[in-house]
DNA sequence: AAGTGGTCTAGACCACACC
DNA sequence: GTGTGGTCTAGACCACTTC
């Protein structure tokens, strides 16, 4: 044996063959067998690395034809979902939220569309104004199926987010997210200080615990708000 | 030896065991070579079914301490950076872009920092108008770097897009891509046939080869578009 | 049939964090 | 020191795809 690898050494080195060109888009590289062979390693070791490549979408892999350049390669941003007082104490902000609604009611079509119920199901609509150094920054419109989510009608939600009950109560098996763009109603720039028809970004998240829906959650932010991450 | 397990066996089964609250929040889990001994196989097998549990959120995993069940599982969403010509044709929509600019100019302060250029540097300034079945869905506006893209004065980009002559010419080793929504000016609103201030979706988009900026675009979506993806 | 990636095994050593 | 996860090895068999 020669000097121990690292997977990773190795991942670098044929991503560098890759993005310098010596591997240009469509070419197949030499099989595991011969890489391990170059690199004087296992060739789990090699496995490993070309895992890591494919993964990121470098590589295309295929059984008995080989692994791939991509010639369209797939690039990713992943944009991870925290509670939002972790976001605003990170962000070393003193975090406030205010509960201004809380009913139990008959969910919008649109919304029961979207939690896959039925009709007569009656939810609990729960708002939250979600505050950094007490100036508003999230509108939190929320509606928590109690089918799953038995004794919900009972908790206090000025005592403990509804965010962080849910996460510390149920867990989610699947969910979906969107991100969309709205003009701010009269109400809704009230709430922010801002003028009626602002520009602000939503998300909305629904998420699923098998096959019933838990909740879904629509989050009206600040006008000039940006969500920021890197892409791999 | 029983029968074989896969990884995946046994990285459904710890996570159902999460899922279902058999392991709460918080928890240490058996160590690896336990698991290895309850499940009758290697212990490398358990350690890619925890990797993956502790990829997604679900397990913190620390050397000499153990693997321990996350509190605050963090969620991970993840979008597919695709060419716009691929997301219209996979829509089953007939894509088609118009150049709607193109000039060598100094970039605009902010662009240049967010490229981080000296104030000397010319750049190519390109706008394109993207659309699906003749339907203008994303105006965008790039400046990119002659420093690093040789040749690219020269190249006739009415009959190749800027996207796919870089995507063909050049990778990046990182960027980072940024959301937020804007109210349309009246000359962005002309283009969609849209109302002067509506909300739009803002995709801004900065990538770099090591330390050099490539490029930097912008990309205005139609009023109404929606962006969506599952959760992990 | 044959070649490629995908995975599993049993064992080993290393790196790290806590003692 | 000691116990945990992180990784590597050498070999093996399997799964898939093309021939």
């Amino acid at each position: 044996m020669t000097t121990r690898k690292s997977w990773q050494s190795i991942h670098d080195e044929l991503r560098r063959r890759i993005v310098d060109g010596i591997w240009q888009p469509g070419d197949l590289i030499p099989a595991e067998e011969q890489l391990a062979a170059e690199f004087q390693c296992a060739r789990a070791t090699v496995n490993r690395a070309l895992r890591g490549l494919a993964d990121s979408g470098l590589l295309n892999r295929r059984r008995r034809v080989g692994s791939r350049v991509a010639t369209e390669p797939s690039r990713y941003a992943t944009l991870k979902i925290d509670i939002i007082r972790l976001e605003v104490e990170q962000r070393g902000a003193k975090y406030r939220h205010a509960l201004t609604e809380r009913a139990q009611v008959l969910a919008p079509e649109r919304v029961q569309y979207r939690m896959n119920l039925n009709d007569d199901t009656e939810l609990l609509y729960i708002c939250n104004l979600h505050m950094a150094d007490d100036r508003p920054i999230i509108y939190e419109e929320r509606w928590l199926n109690p089918v799953v989510l038995h004794g919900i009608f009972d908790v206090d939600f000025s005592a403990i987010s509804v965010n962080e009950w849910l996460v510390r109560n149920v867990m989610f098996t699947r969910g979906d997210i969107s991100f969309c763009a709205t003009n701010l109603t009269e109400r809704e720039a009230q709430l922010f200080a801002a003028d009626l028809g602002e520009a602000a970004f939503v998300i909305e998240r629904t998420t699923w615990q098998d096959e019933q829906c838990i909740t879904s959650v629509r989050l009206l932010h600040e006008p000039g708000f940006s969500m920021r991450t890197e892409l791999i």
